[in-house]
DNA sequence: ACAGTTGGCGCG
DNA sequence: AAAGCGCGCCAACTGT
């Protein structure tokens, strides 16, 4: 493939664009940081859709692949049975550039808003956006260009169970920079659909001409080289994973359900076991039968007049009271959340053929952190894990990171004392918390772990806050880093990550409560409410600057054992239910914040766990090289999910 | 009839 | 013991 004339050794951008006809036009430019810093772009060559699997699996050689969206590409490459190895993801990028602090008086951040701005994320999967494969894709794409790139994005292929949640998470347009500030209000964007102009169209090359010069003028540009590579390979690990999805056991879920439930009631009804538990709510109460428990108006006007003396019906404040409604009704909240989460629709909805194919939403949460989409992939309830089962002749290696955002706290502070805690004095990686109590700075791993959580989250109440001092004594550098980011916040000030994420700014509305709280005339009230949105803001920040870095380690780390993974080669095995590239390879299959599953062939088990901790230490070297932090795992080999820990 | 909010709980 | 951070999802409820 002739990528132009800016090749030279190392890697290349090869930008990749939706052209008007159905084509793909390619692109290269040199790579981040070459010496004269400009984008020298090759000829563009233009090729038919159909084409490009063949043109990414001849690549000659290292090819950071460039693309507005990596769900608009990748799923349809890895269709075809081809995996990419770096990428470079336009719209992730972009976000991360435009609010960085470390870019901030660039000419990219000072820039008005454009069709790059607020762009929403493609749903994975294959569809029709990306490559034209619909015929009524192409057709649209002749009349209408990229406008109609964009709507076809909107479109994804039916799924059993119609109407599902989650789906208007997906849409045309783009989010706005949000309006924050609000009482308790979180700082999420909305979106805003049609603000895009119909002529408006997303040009990827002036686009990654303007986010190498962002990053080269940058005050820090080798930390955000790392993030935006990072969350980039981030992006293809979630594509992959939603690809080969997680190994899910229909009957064994089936029959943990049934354990649990009884038997598949018929549509509408409830399952036996909750029936009858609800006719124990009802008698405990003395209640008529049509009391319904998931009212809860309902329930808790029948409460009170048999006198439990509930005021809410959250978990923990009924398990204090003394009634017989406390027992059956606690039980039937738990299985109703079974039944409605992860019952037997979930089941047919989001691992019909043995996979749950998970919905990654890579950077959707504003520290960093993913989120999800339908299917709830991040909030799989302990209970039904033993669903999870590898295919005959692999097996899990499941892995996560011991203490991650403490240790992450540790580094970002470089606190030698707490980064010392978490090792014994041989150098051999321990307990953080026991680490903590051996200091002699508390008495017990709960007050440990309780008061390093509070000083991560702005607890102040409890064992946290009677803890807190201690802590601070004992460890000045990492309570400081968190108190100076809760400050920050306090004052509206923006805060970053390790590697340069940043936090949005408080927003007007926090700007007008803050302001009417000065007024002469300001009520008490006023003051009060600046005063808790004021705490609040600063709890944000506070554990932002650490979720958000414990979020950069992970995606490292993922992008490590992505790499590494590939590298181990295949294994002389049957593929089972794991589709190409993939069908013989060890492979991610999830990830939840500060943990990985890989399915692998049984044969590889003890070599990918080797991967899988080396690319921890190499996580850590990235993001606090020279600082002697460890990041030690628990790591496990087992056939159910449900067996890890 | 439909969209947005609320209370509650699942996960880290 | 039950609040301090970040999420998604469900059903019921509220607002239009």
């Amino acid at each position: 493939m002739s990528v132009g004339g800016g090749r030279q050794t190392g890697c290349v951008h090869v930008v990749l664009t939706q052209e008007p006809a159905a084509t793909v036009g390619s692109v290269a430019v040199p790579e981040i940081g070459v010496p004269d810093g400009g984008a020298r772009p090759g000829e563009p060559r233009h090729l038919p859709a159909a084409h490009l699997a063949d043109e990414v699996r001849s690549a000659p050689g290292p090819v950071r692949w460039t693309w507005d969206d990596t769900n608009k590409w990748y799923p349809e490459l890895l269709t075809a049975g081809v995996r990419v190895d770096r990428s470079h993801d336009l719209r992730l990028a972009h976000a991360i550039l435009r609010a960085s602090a470390l870019t901030a008086g660039t000419a990219f951040a000072a820039a008005p808003r454009g069709p790059w701005d607020g762009l929403v994320p493609t749903p994975p999967g294959p569809t029709s956006a990306g490559l034209g494969r619909e015929p009524a894709a192409e057709a649209l794409f002749e009349l209408e260009g990229a406008a109609a790139v964009r709507r076809l994005g909107t479109l994804r292929p039916g799924r059993p169970g119609e109407g599902r949640p989650g789906e208007g998470r997906y849409g045309e347009g783009r989010q706005g920079e949000g309006e924050p500030g609000t009482e308790g209000e979180r700082p999420t964007s909305d979106t805003r659909p049609g603000d895009r102009e119909p002529g408006d169209r997303l040009d990827p090359l002036a686009e990654l001409t303007a986010q190498l010069g962002a990053v080269a003028a940058s005050a820090d540009p080798g930390r955000l080289r790392l993030l935006l590579a990072a969350e980039s390979a981030g992006a293809l690990a979630a594509a992959e994973m939603h690809h080969t999805g997680l190994p899910w056991r229909a009957d064994v879920h089936d029959a943990i359900l049934t354990e649990a439930l009884g038997p598949r009631p018929r549509l509408g009804a409830r399952p036996e076991r909750l029936e009858a538990l609800v006719q124990r709510i009802r008698d405990a109460l003395d209640a008529p039968p049509t009391l319904n428990p998931d009212s809860h108006p309902d329930l808790l006007k029948a409460m009170e007049y048999a006198g439990v003396g509930a005021r809410s019906l959250r978990k923990w404040e009924l398990e204090r009271l003394d009634h017989p409604v406390v027992e059956p009704l606690l039980e039937y909240k738990s299985l109703y959340r079974l039944w409605t989460a992860n019952g037997w629709t979930w089941l047919d909805t989001w691992a019909p053929h043995g996979r749950f194919r998970m919905e990654y939403i890579v950077g959707g949460v504003v520290t960093g952190r993913w989120a999800s989409s339908g299917g709830g992939a991040l909030q799989l309830p302990k209970n039904v894990r033993g669903a999870v089962l590898a295919d005959p002749g692999w097996t899990f290696v499941v892995a996560d990171a011991a203490q991650l955002e403490p240790r992450v706290l540790a580094g970002l502070a470089r606190d030698e004392r707490m980064a010392a805690a978490g090792r014994t004095h041989d150098g051999t990686p321990t307990d953080l918390y026991a680490g903590i109590v051996a200091t002699g700075a508390v008495e017990t791993r709960e007050h440990a772990k309780v008061g390093m959580l509070g000083a991560m989250y702005g607890g102040t109440t409890g064992v946290s806050a009677q803890v807190m001092p201690k802590l601070a004594k004992a460890f000045p550098d990492a309570i400081e880093l968190v108190e100076r980011a809760a400050r920050a916040g306090e004052r509206g000030e923006v805060v970053s990550t390790r590697l340069g994420r940043s936090s949005p700014p408080p927003g007007e509305s926090w700007a007008s409560v803050q302001g009417s709280a000065f007024d002469e005339d300001a009520g008490a009230d006023a003051q009060s409410r600046a005063r808790s949105q004021t705490r609040a803001w600063g709890r944000f920040t506070r554990n932002f600057v650490v979720q958000g870095t414990a979020a950069e380690w992970a995606l490292c780390w993922v992008a490590s054992i992505r790499r590494r993974l590939w590298a181990l080669g295949e294994a002389d095995i049957e593929p089972g239910l794991t589709p190409e590239p993939f069908a013989r390879r060890p492979h991610l299959v999830y990830f939840l914040h500060d943990e990985v599953v890989v399915h692998a062939p049984v044969a590889l088990a003890d070599a990918v766990a080797d991967e899988v901790r080396a690319a921890a230490e190499e996580a850590g070297r990235l993001l606090f090289a020279g600082f002697p932090v460890d990041f030690p795992l628990s790591v496990a080999v087992v056939e159910s999910y449900a067996d890890a820990k």
